[in-house]
DNA sequence: TCCAGACTGTCATACTATAACAGTCCGTTC
DNA sequence: GAACGGACTGTTATAGTATGACAGTCTGGA
């Protein structure tokens, strides 16, 4: 591995171009492993989901393609994402009807996401303590639990000191 | 007050009617405390909400009061349900673009919910351990947390034991 | 080379939500 | 009781998000 994953509290002046690297070689290995085809389409998706730690519509990704030249209709990014999210390699936010690329597509998933209310960054956390907090609390109403959706509104550390 | 709230984890068998009645009755409480207005399109709208513990889409709410021959509009459903989640009458579910009444309208709110795969019912787990875990773990990243949605599906008790 | 399956392009449409403005109701003030 | 102001509702139009369906293309394997 060329170097370590993206940090998961960007910071503003980390280099991005960076995070995007590794983020479309991690893309790669995990395709890769799966047997999944990151095709051109998908591939230029998931750059331009990385273009910032901002979660992204869908609409506007197709305005993006859209302006780079491509025929693409809203299908073409839906599609995309679809194998996208499948492949672990971005998260929807439900809250924000967006997307964001994910800083460790190979690891375990139950991931939590931090959105803060002024600058619109997303951290991403993985906190074992919270999925087991609410496995237990639901396990306790009879209620087996599958998948959580952990969306947290607030303000980034950059943002408080600021 | 006439009865205890409804319980958190409505069986099968329940008097769902007992639950209208306290809703509705809580509500009015709520909203003779806060000086708002209950008017007869809002009350009529928790109640559709309150139809079941399953959510509803606000186009749903919308088809039964044109069928009760009502003026509707979507402005008119939205602008109801706004009002009840002010009040906290009512919650809204982001994976599902849907809403479901609040058994406990006047405690305090940093809910949680558990949406059964099986039967679509939605409970309420207000678990304080939960919100704690997530407060701790954002804080170690420097995030300061306001907000959160936590939506968790599975299998609930009377799902699992079928 | 042919085939099957996966992927993409395209058109149409469904679903969810809000903007903007006019009209109505209701309590308050004079 | 009349005028006023604010809250609420009706109505039309439109924005924003997502999917269905079908045809064409590409790719890898038999």
């Amino acid at each position: 591995m060329p170097h370590s994953p993206p940090a998961r509290a960007p910071q503003a002046g980390h280099d991005h171009q960076d995070c995007v690297r590794a983020a479309l070689q991690a893309a790669e290995r995990r395709c890769a492993q799966s047997g999944a085809r990151l095709t051109l389409v998908r591939k230029r998706v998931l750059e331009l989901v990385w273009d910032s730690h901002a979660p992204v519509g869908a609409y506007a990704l197709l305005d993006a393609l859209k302006a780079e030249g491509q025929n693409a209709a809203p299908p073409t990014v839906y599609r995309a994402l679809d194998f996208l999210l499948e492949q672990g390699l971005v998260h929807r936010l439900e809250r924000l009807n967006a997307y964001v690329g994910c800083p460790h597509p190979m690891g375990p998933h139950s991931a939590q996401f931090l959105i803060c209310q002024t600058c619109g960054q997303v951290q991403e956390l993985e906190d074992p303590a919270i999925g087991a907090a609410i496995r237990a609390g639901a396990e306790r109403l009879g209620f087996l639990a599958t998948r959580q959706t952990i969306e947290v509104e607030g303000l980034c550390q950059a943002c408080r000191t600021a």
